[in-house]
DNA sequence: CCGCCGATCTTT
DNA sequence: AAGATCGGCGGG
């Protein structure tokens, strides 16, 4: 399901990003949030799939995951880079510390960040249009290749391959 | 390009 | 006390 997403377009009113890189959070995944069971914070990971779950880290970023557990499992996928490709100047806007295009979205904070996505969108269902925020596949295709790494910024199941980059 | 460090606050 | 991070700074 994580590499599923790779090549995705999230959509955010006039702005979208191409997924370039995902990162799979499951159940019994002592990484993820979901590990401990429902809390407040990660109850939308416990939701249906399909749905945005946002949430707040190191008292100032917001990063943004698609639920891809049914209903009562607890399972997301960080959306961790894209490539910007409409509504650029928006995100700039958003991003002013971004010296390049690049650095709009290569990062799962930043993503979020020029998206405008936070508290807010947690929840919404991302699978029905039109909406606030949405998930398509526009044609582009899959990856020709998809390279596989441990997760990133993670101190337990740091082994877990579970990691994808479009290339 | 890479590594180090501080920022800032919610959750455990 | 740690955390699914980022940006600025210094060095190569």
């Amino acid at each position: 399901m994580a590499p599923a997403l790779l090549h995705m377009v999230l959509v955010v009113g006039g702005r979208s990003v191409r997924i370039t890189e995902t990162e799979a959070y499951l159940r019994d995944d002592p990484a993820s949030h979901s590990f401990r069971g429902p809390t407040p914070r990660n109850a939308v990971m416990f939701g249906p799939a399909g749905c945005l779950y946002t949430y707040f880290t190191y008292g100032m970023h917001w990063c943004a995951n698609v639920v891809t557990g049914d209903e009562g499992v607890g399972e997301a996928v960080l959306l961790r880079a894209g490539v910007a490709l409409t509504g650029i100047d928006d995100m700039r806007a958003a991003r002013p510390a971004a010296r390049r295009d690049r650095d709009l979205t290569n990062g799962p904070a930043k993503l979020a960040q020029a998206l405008g996505l936070g508290r807010a969108e947690n929840g919404v269902d991302l699978t029905t249009r039109p909406s606030p925020v949405s998930m398509v596949d526009d044609g582009h295709g899959p990856p020709a290749r998809i390279v596989t790494t441990p997760r990133i910024g993670i101190s337990k199941a740091v082994e877990r391959p579970w990691r994808y980059l479009a290339g």
